[in-house]
DNA sequence: ATGGTGGCGAGGCCA
């Protein structure tokens, strides 16, 4: 099975993208980000046409995240983790939602953006991500995936300049142990091994045709999910040309258990 | 410290 997660900055300003790239990898389950449609604007005739459908979708006037997948693959669409409340404002924000898809468990997540350190938005992330912790621990005994838009980056490798993001989020101490946290609970990152790189380069100052970027979108596994990883890679080429999101899809190979 | 670009939707807000 092919898993792929994409920020994708509006999805229906780059549904021929998305269309493309889902058949160029053959990709059979597809989390987005930032899909900024409300549930009756997805633009979804030429997906349907292509076998795929929606999954799990929660919109929201600003943002968005989504899980397309092949007729057939998904049984089960699960709403926010531990509603009502859970990670609140999230619930108004649809940041996580999930699928069984072909057997995993696939959550597509739009983590906080925390805007800047001294920002109430900071200390929702911290706790948004400490609650997403708490339930993703109760599902380490099945094949899980938490995938999309950490906006961490786990070290300095992640950034193209880390002198440069000494007082920004992405990258403070809080962060990364949040992240780690996840590691620590059991959870495997599976896509830098086989995928180095940055997934996010900003639009201006022509960030991607410097890769000046960060890696900040990634793939957790709980175990039984990380044993069936194959390989993993980054589509740099989809962030080309115009018309592109700021993020590039990572995509996942897994092995049929 | 500011501004650089892009999406949404029609003025800022968000990233």
């Amino acid at each position: 099975m092919r898993l792929a997660t994409w920020n994708v900055n509006s999805l229906r300003s780059r549904i021929d993208r998305v269309e493309a790239f889902l058949q160029r990898h053959d990709v059979d389950v597809l989390a987005l980000q930032e899909t900024k449609a409300r549930e009756d604007q997805l633009p979804l005739m030429g997906l349907q046409a292509m076998g795929y459908e929606v999954a799990a979708a929660g919109v929201n006037q600003w943002n968005g995240v989504a899980i397309l997948s092949r007729v057939g693959l998904a049984d089960v669409e699960v709403g926010f983790p531990g509603q009502p409340g859970w990670g609140e404002p999230a619930a108004a924000e649809a940041r996580a939602l999930g699928a069984t898809c072909g057997g995993v468990r696939v959550w597509s997540l739009y983590v906080p953006n925390g805007r800047k350190p001294d920002d109430p938005h900071y200390v929702y992330k911290l706790d948004w991500l400490a609650r997403l912790r708490d339930a993703a621990t109760g599902w380490l005994g099945e094949p899980t995936a938490l995938v999309g838009d950490w906006n961490i980056c786990p070290t300095d490798d992640d950034v193209f300049d880390p002198a440069q993001f000494r007082n920004s989020t992405h990258v403070t101490p809080p962060e990364r142990a949040a992240f780690q946290a996840f590691l620590d609970e059991g959870y495997l990152e599976v896509t830098r091994e086989h995928a180095p790189g940055y997934t996010y380069w900003d639009y201006y100052r022509q960030r991607f045709e410097r890769d000046r970027g960060l890696k900040i979108d990634f793939v957790l596994g709980s175990p039984s999910l990380a044993e069936r990883v194959t390989g993993a890679f980054i589509d740099r080429d989809e962030r080309a040309g115009t018309g592109a999101s700021d993020h590039a899809p990572v995509v996942v190979d897994l092995t049929t258990p």
